[in-house]
RNA sequence: GCCGAGGUGGCGGAAUUGGCAGACGCGUGCGACUCAAAAUCGCAUGGGGUAACCCCUCGUGUGGGUUCGACUCCCACCCUCGGCACCA
């Protein structure tokens, strides 16, 4: 080791340089300067940087499409603050996975790139008078920078950034598609407007009904919006999941979000007019318990139905739940209202007259926006009933007369004062009572769903616009694709006004009609940053592309995606989008799969030294540069990978890097011992040191089994125990062989076999130790290490030997012992002796793992 | 309230087609090296009992059960985290 003083760095960080500082250290010798200096540092982490790109080592070879493997992190949103922890462990540890497949020979296709648009560029510029683009695009510098540090493999070559026009052209162009396809369309709907910002929200910037930044509450606003028709693909979205390679919790996630339920459409005639008011239920065994029915107050009927007498009671209950804070709409725990209106309606089967209440429990935006009051079998409608003294009558009796049936009951059961349906069990009514309504022309099965079309516009800047015109004579017009992209302006007052910025752009409005050429008017939206997010993967591999989003032939080449590594916070989101958009494409005969990511895993989440979310306001915030600057790269992605489950993360410990340094320096002290022992000429006299060799074999071939196992699989903490055992193996090794008696090619092939394992997880240091034991670069160019299964056969076995259960002793046998064999000498021990005296009633024994005997 | 995941030493975490619980590491203690410190190396380390070895005993959130044998399977419950939340 070349002892480095000019740059002699401690544990506790900072240079010494020549000078005072390095006074007390000038009395050591040469030995003892070594013993502090480390060998692999920043330094060793900026030479293999610099190498790997100036011989373009991690360049994708399309012409190895077949061998292709696509392995893609969720891009980075360049915020405001640097690269963090969580980057690292996201970016660093799926990088980590990628590199141990290309060493298995496959070609790694390892894009990065940045979710540009979105909220909080804007409103960093609406604080500081920066414009989104040149804060953007500064953070977009940093971060590559700081990506390059982390020595990851991305290929730069295919960025992506969805706020360049190359991108967004595509975004809208891909809008359009699904608005030829009547998959995008406009229409009016509440949406979440914050009284304080003087702007709409996006549904995530809503937490708990109160706005994310300033906390003041949302209400609701009617605004004409855009919508994609997300709900259209809702069978399928559940279907596709079946097959996919996921966390089993994400897909019960998306299942229950798209929240599929199956039930009945009862129309109920309004009496006295041609009026029809359709109720979703699934329940509709419990159809002769309905009593009364509720409307949204929103609903579109209510105004036809309510009478004179009730029209301002009505009207005032309609603005008061209008005006009514979102925190207070969310809560269950409020008491319920609603107002009567005075209308009836006809009960389908018994022609009942039944009051037509409005009541905001009822939602507009489920089902129908209406439903049948059935109070006997309902806990809402049953306190909604109680309150205003409503009837509620029993139809559903418990099967099992121990069961307590109180009323509300809302368990199936068997049918009471229902008819002719009386006595049927309810999942046989809800079949009989719907075919009758069928027969009415009064009711049908149908399928209701939680998820919503997907709402994509935005009053906001920082976004794509919405490529369509507004023409008084032509009415909605889509930009013609040869007029893409339409560019966001530069030049906007982006101020929260409480209508959209481009608005009050003169410069981006006015455009001529595409149909007719009379002037009209741009749309003034922007795309919600969900719909950027949800293509960009199949831009990557096209990423240069002028002609079309991408060529179709490629894609379907190069996708879909291997392995996903994505936050767990983006199940219901950008996941689903995701699926949605490759759906559509898929119909529209763009790409030939319909699931764009085979493999999913979720990251954890790296907390705190308190065990809490980093955050800058609790001030528990790790910034991956320190541990850089005083450890270097790999000690941090190599702590990531050992000191966490992967899925799980956890809060951050300073002692844990400490550790996994002193592993790097272990294992290149053990390196300058193998050039010792290289330079000791050594006859390679092997017999003397069989069984050792035996050992450090087993060892070594179980680290290569496991690690390759273990890695496949995301479970990078036990691969690098492995790992660990590998070199105190080695260690063992060596201070038990003499050195007259060590097998130098034995260790110089264990030791390659330890660089190997590590290079996906230090990738700098491998390199480094790659070359000093003197194999041509790159270690990455190399092949991942085979597991010999002859050396996991060991001749002898060690066995546990219980009695009653309890394990009382342990002994050795042949590995080829027979089952009488292993018996025979289990009885023998001395220990075992002992409990066996009364006879043995039975003996189980478990081959290569322990003898059980009753007594 | 509903759905999902999870509770293992002082700590991070291993081990579940039922088969020696606690791999690997941190921390701690003792020892070696050193004038000394750092670094490094070696040994020990779940709790309790025992002067001590041997050994005994308890032990994977709690209480039951199945089994020769349970961290693992079954039943009931407690707690933590995540998601949804008047979805008819």
């Amino acid at each position: 080791m070349v002892p480095r003083i000019w740059t002699l760095r401690l544990y506790g960080g900072g240079f010494f340089c020549v000078g005072a500082a390095v006074a007390p250290l000038i009395q050591l010798d040469y030995e003892e300067v070594c013993s502090v200096t480390r060998g692999y540092s920043r330094d060793t982490d900026r030479k293999w940087q610099t190498r790997w790109e100036d011989t373009g080592l991690y360049q994708f070879r399309p012409e190895r499409v077949d061998e292709k493997l696509y392995c893609l992190s969720a891009f980075s949103y360049p915020s405001g603050s640097n690269l963090h922890i969580g980057h690292w462990y996201n970016f660093g540890l799926a990088d980590s996975w990628a590199r141990m497949k290309r060493l298995q020979g496959y070609e790694v296709f390892e894009p990065m790139g940045f979710d540009a648009f979105g909220l909080p560029a804007e409103n960093y510029a609406i604080q500081t008078g920066i414009h989104p683009k040149e804060s953007t695009m500064k953070n977009i510098e940093t971060m590559r920078y700081q990506l390059r540090e982390m020595g990851a493999m991305f290929d730069w070559d295919y960025e992506v950034v969805t706020c360049d026009p190359s991108y967004y052209k595509w975004t809208q162009w891909l809008f359009l598609q699904m608005y030829r396809a009547g998959l995008a369309y406009r229409a009016e709907a509440p949406v979440n407007w914050c009284p304080n910002c003087m702007t709409v929200l996006a549904n995530e910037q809503v937490v708990d009904g109160r706005c994310e930044r300033c906390d003041g509450d949302v209400s609701h606003r009617n605004m004409t919006q855009w919508f994609l028709r997300i709900t259209e693909y809702a069978d399928r979205l559940l279907e596709g999941l079946d097959d996919l390679d996921w966390p089993e919790r994400t897909k019960v996630l998306q299942t229950n979000w798209i929240g599929r339920s199956e039930g009945t459409m009862i129309r109920f005639r309004v009496a006295g007019s041609d009026e029809v008011i359709d109720a979703f239920t699934t329940r509709a065994d419990t159809l002769f318990g309905a009593t009364y029915l509720v409307l949204a107050p929103e609903h579109p009927a209510v105004g036809r139905l309510t009478t004179d007498e009730h029209a301002d009671d009505v009207q005032a209950y309609r603005e008061q739940s209008a005006a009514a804070r979102e925190v207070d709409r969310l809560s269950t725990e409020r008491e319920k209202t609603g107002v009567f209106t005075g209308g009836y309606a006809r009960h389908p089967l018994t022609g009942e007259a039944l009051p037509v209440w409005i009541a905001d429990y009822v939602l507009m935006s489920y089902g129908s926006g209406a439903i049948m009051a059935v109070p006997g079998h309902d806990e809402r409608d049953y306190e909604f009933a109680k309150k205003y003294d409503l009837p509620v009558p029993r139809v559903i009796a418990a099967e099992d007369p121990d069961t307590d049936d109180a009323l509300p009951f809302t368990g199936d059961g068997v049918l009471v004062n229902s008819d002719r349906f009386d006595g049927m069990d309810s999942a046989g009514a809800r079949r009989a009572i719907t075919g009758q309504l069928r027969d009415l022309d009064l009711g049908d099965e149908t399928v209701s769903y939680r998820l919503r079309d997907w709402l994509v516009s935005r009053q906001r800047y920082w976004g794509p616009p919405v490529p369509v015109i507004h023409c008084e004579g032509c009415g909605t017009v889509p930009v013609p694709e040869e007029d893409l992209p339409v560019r966001l302006p530069y030049d906007v007052d982006f101020t929260p006004k409480g209508k959209a910025p481009l608005a009050s752009s003169a410069e981006f409005i006015d455009a001529p009609c595409p149909s007719c050429g009379e002037p009209a008017r741009r749309d003034a939206n922007t795309l919600d940053t969900f719909v950027d997010s949800s293509w960009y993967f199949l831009r990557y591999p096209d990423n240069r592309n002028d002609e079309q989003p991408f060529d179709s032939g490629f894609i379907n080449r190069m996708l879909p995606v291997d392995k996903y590594v994505v936050g767990p916070e983006h199940a219901t989101m950008h996941l689903l989008y995701a699926r949605f958009i490759t759906l559509v494409l898929y119909d529209l005969g763009y790409v030939d799969f319909e699931e764009p990511f085979t493999s999913l895993t979720h990251q954890g989440i790296i907390l705190g030294p308190d065990g809490r979310r980093m955050s800058k306001s609790r001030g528990n915030v790790v910034s991956p540069d320190e541990y850089i600057e005083q450890h270097g790269s790999d000690v941090l992605r190599l702590y990531l990978a050992f000191g966490f489950k992967y899925t799980e993360g956890g809060a951050w410990e300073d002692e844990g890097i400490r550790a996994t340094s002193r592993f790097l320096d272990r294992v290149e002290r053990w390196i300058d011992r193998l050039d010792e022992l290289r330079r000791e000429n050594l006859t390679g006299e092997t017999g003397a040191a069989g069984d050792h060799a035996v050992q450090l074999q087993y060892q070594r071939h179980y680290s290569i089994r496991k690690v390759t196992e273990d890695a496949e699989i995301l479970h990078f903490n036990t691969c690098i125990a492995r790992m660990m055992e590998l070199a105190n193996a080695l260690y063992r090794y060596d201070s038990e062989v003499d050195d007259d008696n060590a097998d130098l090619s034995l260790l110089e092939d264990a030791t390659r076999d330890l660089i190997l394992l590590m290079a996906p997880f230090a990738p700098h240091f491998a390199e480094e130790m790659w070359q000093r034991l003197g194999h041509p670069y790159s270690v990455f160019d190399a092949e991942w290490p085979q597991c010999q299964e002859e050396h996991l056969v060991r001749p002898e076995i060690e066995m546990a030997v219980q009695v009653n259960g309890k394990v009382r002793s342990t002994i050795n046998v042949p590995s080829d012992a027979s089952e009488e064999e292993i018996q025979k000498i289990a009885e023998e021990d001395e220990r075992v002796q002992r409990y066996i005296a009364d006879g043995i009633r039975k003996v189980i024994v478990v081959p290569e793992n322990l003898i059980n005997f009753v007594v």
